[in-house]
This record gives C-alpha cells, structure tokens and sequence, in this order.
DNA sequence: TAGGCCATCTGGTCCT
DNA sequence: AGGACCAGATGGCCTA
C-alpha cells in the first residue's frame, strides 16, 4: 500500500502520546532539540541513583547479616527503589538508542526509497514495497548487466512489479506510464475482453524472472504479460513511443560528459507528460516534460560498449538518453540537472 | 470495522 | 557491563 504524507504527522503525533503517557520517555524524543539537557538530566538521575544504591546496599547487608547464614552463590537482589531507579534508566536509554537505531534504519530506506524507479514525496512507498521494488530493480538492471542488451519496457516493468502488491504495481506502472491492467494475469476475469492475453514467449526480448521472494511465500501480485499495443498507446503518433531507442538500441550523444551519480551505479530516471491519469496518480504528477535518461555509473568511458546494441559507437556509450519513462516528482536536483542536459543533447542531436 | 502500516517499548541474545 | 540487534507486543492512524 502506498502511504501519504499524512503519516508522518501522524507519527509526531503518536510520539507526542507517547511523550504524555510515559513522561520520561518522552523526554528522550527530543533529540534533535534537547539531546544535550537530555543527557545532562540522565547524569543527574544517575549520580542520585549511585547515592541511593549505596544507601540500600548497607541497608541489605545489614538484613543479611542478621541470624540467617549467608547464601552461596550469586546474590538474588531484591528491586529497591534504587534498582529500580536505575532499571528504569536503563530502559530509557535503550529505548533511545532503539529509537535512534530505527530512525537511521528509515534514514536508509528513504534513502533507498529515493534510488529506485517511482520515488514520490507525497505518495510514499511502504517499507516491504520499497525492499521488494529495490529488489526487483537490482535483479532487473544485472540482468541488463548479464545479458548485455536492453530489456523491453514491458519485461522491465514486469521484473520491477514482480511481487509488489497492487496499489503499488499500479503507482509504478503509473510512473512508467503504463497501463497498470497490462499486468493483470491473463486469467484475470476483469480483464478487458479487448486486451487478449499474450503469451510472453510472443515476446523473446523478455527476460524471465524467477522471483527467489515469490517462491519464498511472498504474496504475488497480479502480474503477468502485456500487450505492447496497449502498453504503449498512450504515447501518441508513436507506437512503441520514445522508448523505443532504449529497448532497440542506443542513442549516440556527443554532448558533455555527467558526473554519473554515486548510487546507484545504474540509475533510470525521467519524467512524463500524458493524459494518463489513474487511481493515485495524475497527470498533474508528471513533468510536463518528455524526458527519459539511462546513465551508466562506471561513468565515461566506463559504460559497456556491446550492452545496448548501436551504443558501441559512443565512446561515452555508458550515457543513454531516450524520451519518456518513470519518475515522480522526487528526483535529485543533481539528476533533475542531469535529465536537462541529457534532454538538451538528445534534442540537439 | 478490519486490515495494513507504522513507531515505540520491551526483553532476550550475542558480541566487544 | 553496555551496546547492537532482533522479534513480539501494543496502540495509533488511515483507508477500503
């Protein structure tokens, strides 16, 4: 399911609650303002807990020590209010570092949110969407790697979709401007009675896509093949659109060299314009400007000569550049710029 | 209202 | 001993 911004409110609420229920804890939240008086008050509790233990540590002996003998072993200490005390600090400690442990933990993932295909700031993708799109994308771009051509739109769509839940197929399928009912499997009773089911094999540029995560229990979408004529209708007066230069071949670009980004060493990213409008996504979420840009991290002349067919050519063939595909409205400055002079090139040229 | 997702707390385990 | 990591529990928010 994809998530809204709303939520995260809804979190500062949440902590705010937390915040009134347990006052100590609450304390703690506010690291980024009161981290320093944070500690100094933790210090506080700490040396008054140290006066008081020692207070109760006499207290005890002195139980101890009267008629009974003394008992082997280590001693079973009884929770005094000192312990206690400091068992409560502890705690509170720990429950910090957890909390600090997590947020850097969703650090990450935003992070990784913000690499693969389909970043959105208002529409965020779930934790375990964003692991399995991530997933879907890595397998999708070594097989690039593997095979050495480019896949078609439809099979690369299908490997990113590939266990990813519905809503979340559809929001991709939305940034790469697609039909998401393209995906529906070819048993699917609401399938257009127009849209007749296509056997991949009637596709060999696909590459098939054995998900370890599907045979691991995870839920399957509906995923299944797609017919090119209705993936690709939208994009007018072209059949296959702009995207064909990527999947057929490479675009020959004698413009500047970019400085590739540092992650992912392979990225897509673009932009869209389209009447293309569905549920979540409209078309007021796309760039007004066609833009599509493949850019190979080994940066310059490190891009693989054979590994998109005419590209050879390029002796920065590690930069591809077509019109058309994915892409919120989250990219980097940096790859915003970038998309500007690969579009400026590839318009020149 | 149920289910999904999330943040947080908590106790256990392992490691340094 | 203390910190990191993990998984279960809990409760809040949101959406279908």
């Amino acid at each position: 399911m994809t998530r809204s911004v709303r939520e995260d409110q809804a979190s500062v609420d949440s902590e705010e609650q937390q915040e009134l229920s347990s006052p100590t804890g609450g304390e703690l939240e506010r690291e980024a303002g009161g981290a320093e008086e944070e500690e100094d008050r933790l210090h506080r509790l700490e040396e008054e807990d140290d006066e008081d233990e020692e207070d109760e540590d006499e207290e005890e002996e002195e139980e101890d020590g009267e008629n009974k003998p003394k008992r082997r072993g280590p001693k079973k200490k009884k929770m005094t209010k000192a312990r206690m005390q400091r068992f409560k600090i502890r705690r509170m400690k720990a429950n910090a570092r957890e909390r600090n442990r997590m947020h850097g933990l969703n650090d990450a993932l935003e992070s990784l949110r913000k690499v693969v295909p389909c970043y959105s700031k208002t529409q965020k993708l779930s934790k375990i969407e964003t692991l399995r799109l991530a997933k879907n994308y890595i397998w999708a771009l070594s097989e690039i790697l593997r095979s050495g051509k480019a896949p078609d739109l439809m099979s690369f769509v299908q490997a990113l979709c590939k266990g990813l839940s519905q809503p979340t197929t559809n929001l991709v399928a939305g940034c790469l401007q697609l039909n998401p009912r393209t995906f529906l499997p070819e048993q699917t009773p609401d399938l257009p009675a127009h849209l007749p089911p296509v056997s991949a094999a009637a596709y060999p540029g696909h590459f098939s896509y054995q998900s370890p995560g599907l045979t691991a229990g995870l839920p399957s979408p509906p995923y299944g093949t797609m017919e090119p004529s209705h993936i690709f209708h939208q994009v007018k007066g072209q059949p296959y659109g702009p995207l064909e230069p990527f999947f057929d071949g490479v675009l020959v670009s004698d413009g500047p060299a970019f400085d590739p980004p540092l992650s992912p060493p392979l990225s897509i990213n673009g932009n869209f314009s389209s009447s293309f409008k569905h549920e979540g996504v409209t078309a007021a979420d796309y760039d007004k400007s066609f833009s599509f840009s493949v850019h190979y991290g080994g940066g310059g002349a490190g891009g693989h000569p054979a590994m998109y067919g005419g590209g050879g050519s390029n002796p920065r063939c590690g930069e591809l550049q077509v019109d058309g595909m994915m892409g919120f409205d989250g990219h980097s400055h940096h790859e915003r710029l970038m998309n500007a002079q690969l579009n400026a090139i590839f318009h020149d040229s």
